[in-house]
DNA sequence: ACCTGAACACCGTTCAAGT
DNA sequence: ACCTGAACACCGTTCAAGT
C-alpha cells in the first residue's frame, strides 16, 4: 500500500529558496526545509538527492527567474534602450535575491548550476551584437556582464563604503562601458 | 606550571591558509587546521576566537599580501603604465589564490574582512585621480574595481566557456575601461 | 598558561521497518 | 511508493582536569 506524498520537489525547491533568502547559505539545513514542508528529514531524500543538489535546484530556478525577467524587460525594439533596460532589470533581480544572486557568480559554488544562468545571456549577446557589431560581440558582451557583476557583488558586499552616490556611479559606469 | 605553547596564531593562520586553498571553504576544518599544526583541536581556541575568526584572519593576511604586491607593481611613475600593472599584479594573484580571491570578493561573507581589504585600494585611487581627474575620481575606481573584479570572477568560476582568447577579452576591457 | 579527553548540540545521510 | 525513528559519522565548541 503505497504512502500517499506528502510533497513535491517544487515545493521543497520553494522552501529551500525561501530559506536560502532568508537567512543565509549555512542556515539552510535539511532540517528547516523538513520542517517549512511539513515532512521528517529523511524524507527529503525523495526528493532531492542531497543539499547540494537542493542548492543546485534552488539557483537553477533562480536562474530561470532572471531570464524571464531580462527577456521581459528588452523588448522595446531599440538596441541601445533595451541594453539599459536589460543592466537595470539585471541590477533589480540581484538585489531583490542578493543571497542567491551571490551563489550563482561566486566560484567554487555548485557545480552544474552554471548551465542553465548561461541562457539568460542570450537576450544580452543578441543586443552587443547589434551595438557592437560581430566582430568584437563576444568581448563586448563579456566586458559588459563582467562590469556589471562586479559593480552588484560589490554593492551587495557593502564595499562602496566611502561615500557617493552609488545609483550615479552606476550610470556612470554604464555610459563608460 | 605553564605549559609550553606548541604553536602560535602565525602558524594557525598560515596552515588555515594552505587549507583552504587546497581543498575549498567546506574542507577547512578545525580538526584538520589542528593536525597540520601538530596539536588537539580544542588547542586552536586559545588562539582563535571560533572557525569563522580564523577565516577573517586568514583572509586578512591574504589581503596584506594583496596591498603589498600591488604596491610593488605599480612604481614606474607613470600612471598608465602604473595602472595596467597594477591590474596584471591584481589579476595575477587572484589566480594564485582563487579560493581566498573569491571569499573576500563575495558578499555574505565573513564580517570584518573588508577592513583591509581597503586598503589595497589605495594605490588604485592614486592612479585613477592622475589619469581621471579629481572629479571622476570615486566613479571611474569604481568602475574599473567592479569590471576587474566581475571578469575575474567570473573567469574563476569558468563562465567564459563559449570560448574565444580569455587574455584578449581581458586587454579589450581594460582598453575600454 | 597552555594542552587534552570527554562531552554536548548539531548536522547530513542511510536504512530497515512501517503503511 | 513514500514516510519515519533510529543510528552513524562528522562537525564546532566547551570545560574540567592535567602539567
Amino acid at each position: 500500500m503505497p504512502a500517499r506524498a506528502q510533497t513535491s520537489t517544487a515545493v521543497v525547491v520553494a522552501a529551500g529558496r525561501r530559506l536560502l533568502e532568508e537567512r543565509g547559505t549555512d542556515a539552510l539545513t535539511m532540517r528547516d526545509v523538513a520542517d517549512a514542508v511539513g515532512v521528517r528529514t529523511p524524507s527529503l531524500y525523495k526528493r532531492v538527492r542531497s543539499r547540494s543538489d537542493l542548492l543546485r535546484l534552488v539557483l537553477e530556478d533562480v536562474a530561470d527567474e532572471l531570464t524571464a525577467a531580462i527577456d521581459t524587460a528588452a523588448n522595446s525594439g531599440d538596441p541601445t534602450a533595451d541594453l539599459r533596460a536589460l543592466m537595470a532589470a539585471y541590477r533589480r533581480f540581484a538585489h531583490a535575491n542578493p543571497v542567491a544572486y551571490a551563489l550563482m557568480y561566486a566560484p567554487q559554488t555548485v557545480s552544474g548550476a552554471t548551465t542553465r544562468s548561461e541562457r539568460s545571456s542570450a537576450t544580452l549577446l543578441r543586443l552587443v551584437t547589434e551595438l557592437a557589431g560581430p566582430r568584437h560581440t563576444l568581448q563586448a558582451a563579456r566586458t559588459i556582464v563582467a562590469w556589471a557583476n562586479g559593480f552588484i557583488a560589490m554593492e551587495l558586499a557593502g564595499a562602496f563604503r566611502l561615500g557617493g552616490d552609488i545609483d550615479q556611479a552606476w550610470e556612470f559606469g554604464l555610459d563608460r562601458v
